[in-house]
Order: structure tokens, then C-alpha cells, then sequence
DNA sequence: GGAATAGTTCGATGATCATCGAACTTGGGT
DNA sequence: ACCCAAGTTCGATGATCATCGAACTATTCC
């Protein structure tokens, strides 16, 4: 099995195996603005309950697959998620720890707040 | 010197002296979409300094009064901020405790970060 | 190699929203 | 009574963004 880890913005199609380094955490407005649209909080909720890698497939319902991929985008812009490939599927991974030093409280208290 | 408080949703110009019935605080959408714009962030940001009321003209610059009263209304709406007019002149105070009871940590966190 | 599956990218579209100026309202001061 | 200062409301405008289908890419399985 293979895990690839993705930098954030340097993903194009060709270019699938450099290493894992990470953006960092987006500012308190991109951040705050990547949680506030409701799909995404949803996303971030199904995330928060594991500290596993979750499947994209698993994180939505009743949109579209191009717009589950802009959601991704914007979340992964934000420095709230990172993508990666495990055995050629794509999942998600919630950056608790990296947007907890960013911004101590912020994300915690949101995803208990959707509960 | 008269204060008088107003209900969030039913301030219109001829109904001045309702009493100071609180609106509940919005969704959760609704609080991290309010606080997640830069301009509106500020405004809390500078209304987290003091507990007291503040005038509406110490809460923001470089926009005009329309834009700004169109934001302190998405404020307003959301429960994050309650109007005050002391001796004729609008203020607004921050509605802390309200907010912090609906989404414990979430408004704290996010003016800790604003800082 | 071919088919099937998963995800991204690209336009396009419609909705939401931040912004402004202008007109209006209200309250205070002269 | 009159004016001035402070806010609100009303359209209008431009920008941003959520959404979709379609085309494209990549990976796994047969």
C-alpha cells in the first residue's frame, strides 16, 4: 500500500510524489471563513471524530462530486485539512494540532459548538 | 440622560421604546459567518476591549456609515452585538456572555486571535 | 490493455453580499 | 424653530462564491 502526502497548493497532475511539507495555517479570516460555510463544517465535524485519515466520499451528502472537490480546495487553502493518498484513494485529515498552535481554541470550540 | 435598549429584529424608526428584549444568539453559521468578515472582526475586536457600550464611529474606519451600520445589523442579527442609543447616540456592546453560553470558548477564542 | 471508479479542473450560472451615495429620520443644541 | 450630527434604509453595482455538468486524469481491477 502507498500513502502520499500532497502540498497543499503545488498539486497538478503530474506531480504526485514530492514530499510532505505543509502549508501553513491560513490567516484567522481564512480560516474562520473556510468553517463558517455549513458543507464544510459538516466536512470538519465528520473529520473531528476520528484522528484517522477519513475517505472523501464519507464526508458529504447531497452535493455533487466537483463541488465536494471546491469544498477540499477551500479547506485545504485554509490549512484546516491536508490530502492524502492511501492505496490510490484520496482522504482527508484534520490539522488539529497544526490550526490548534495557529489559532489556540478556534477550531476546538467550533467543532464542539456543531455537536 | 435616557438609554434605551432595542430588540434586534424589530427596530424600525416610529417603535423606539420597546424594552430590552434580547434576541437568542443566531446558528452557528450565522456567529462564524458575522465574525469572519475582516471589517466585522475589527468591530468585535475593538468591542472586546471594554465591556462597556461603544460608540458606533470608534468601531471602524475607512468605510462609509451605510456599509457600516449594514454591518453592525449582520452583527446585530447574529447576537453577537446588542444596539444602545445613551443620550441620543447609538453605541453597541458586546454580547459576551450570551454568545458564550450558546458556543462555550468559540467568540473568546477567536477575539484571543483576533489580538 | 480496457473498463470502472475516484477526484480534479474548467466554464457557466445564480445567489449572496460588501460597498457606496442619496434620501430619510431622529435627537440635541443654538 | 432651525440646523447639524448620527444612523438607518434603499437601490444599484461589482465581486465573490456555491453549485453543477462535462471533460480530463489517475488508479485499481479484470
Amino acid at each position: 500500500m502507498i500513502i502520499e502526502l500532497f502540498p497543499e497548493d503545488a498539486m497538478s497532475s503530474t506531480d504526485l510524489t514530492r514530499d510532505s511539507e505543509l502549508t501553513p495555517v491560513g490567516s484567522l479570516h481564512e480560516v474562520l471563513a473556510a468553517v463558517a460555510d455549513p458543507v464544510r463544517l459538516e466536512m470538519v465535524r465528520r473529520l473531528s471524530r476520528t484522528d484517522e485519515p477519513v475517505a472523501c466520499g464519507a464526508l458529504y451528502d447531497g452535493i455533487s462530486k466537483s463541488t465536494a472537490s471546491h469544498h477540499f480546495k477551500t479547506l485545504r487553502e485554509a490549512g484546516v485539512v491536508q490530502r492524502i493518498v492511501i492505496g490510490g484513494n484520496t482522504h482527508q485529515r484534520l490539522r488539529r494540532d497544526d490550526v490548534e498552535a495557529a489559532y489556540p481554541g478556534v477550531l476546538e470550540s467550533v467543532i464542539r459548538a456543531a455537536d
